[in-house]
DNA sequence: TGTAGGATAGCCT
DNA sequence: GGCTATCCTACAA
């Protein structure tokens, strides 16, 4: 990948069933292109895929069981807008997630960010986060990347292929470096081994109690 | 190295 | 009024 040269992926790429999504952005490169003129660049190496068949997912409770039809109501139905768009919401009333929503429009679904990998930009996100004395308390969990890289709700709705906030192709990640585990910190849909990692990556968020990746 | 508790605000019941 | 896709600090061992 040439850091001078970063093309976005295209809304295709997220208009795909959100699992093969949430796989496939690993290695990928989230880019910002800051107002500041810098410019931010995380390697993907952690990711969580939330479905509309999901009880953990926010606008479970839109979709009608029996029918498949879609309450267009609150925040959680901007988890149906077209694929690629972003969807960045705040959490414990302190800390911005990203998202980047899937399927098709209509369908629900989403893939949230919950770490990268430092490739650009590593002098701005020290400063955004001073205390950050280990790898993973630099970029490693959802809330950390939103601060180091400067996201907040402002991206809300806003599409994810193109400057300033974007996805590039970044380096594949083989099967044999990808391991899974239950998503982090819900209290339902916890059977679904719907987060992904790269494996023995120092970045990896290590979750509550330190299970940093950990299989399960 | 590990656990416990608190901060904090929007959304839903 | 309760819950939440989190993180940080304090404190024990």
């Amino acid at each position: 990948m040439d850091l001078n040269n970063l093309v976005p992926l295209p809304a295709s790429f997220f208009d795909r069933p959100t699992l093969e999504v949430a796989r496939d952005l690993l290695g990928r490169w989230l880019v910002h292109e800051h107002p500041s003129g810098v410019r931010l660049v995380g390697r993907i190496v952690e990711t969580e895929a939330y479905r509309q068949d999901d009880p953990a997912f926010h606008g479970w409770r839109l979709v009608d069981p029996a029918t498949g039809r879609v309450r267009p109501e609150g925040r959680a139905y901007d988890l149906f807008a077209p694929p690629g768009t972003a969807y960045v919401y705040l959490n414990y009333g302190m800390y911005w997630l990203l998202n980047v929503v899937t399927e098709p429009e209509g369908v629900g679904g989403a893939v949230l960010i919950r770490a990268v990998e430092p490739v650009a930009g590593l002098d701005f996100l020290k400063a955004r986060r001073p205390k950050a004395r280990r790898p993973h308390e630099l970029t490693g969990g959802p809330g950390r990347l939103t601060v180091a890289f400067d996201i907040d709700g402002r991206y809300h709705r806003k599409p994810l292929t193109a400057p300033p906030l974007y996805f590039a192709a970044g380096e594949p990640v083989s099967d044999a470096e990808v391991a899974t585990s239950p998503r982090i910190g819900l209290s339902r849909g916890t059977d679904r081994l719907w987060r992904f990692f790269v494996r023995a990556n120092p970045y990896v968020s290590p979750g509550p109690r330190g299970e940093r990746g950990r299989e399960r």
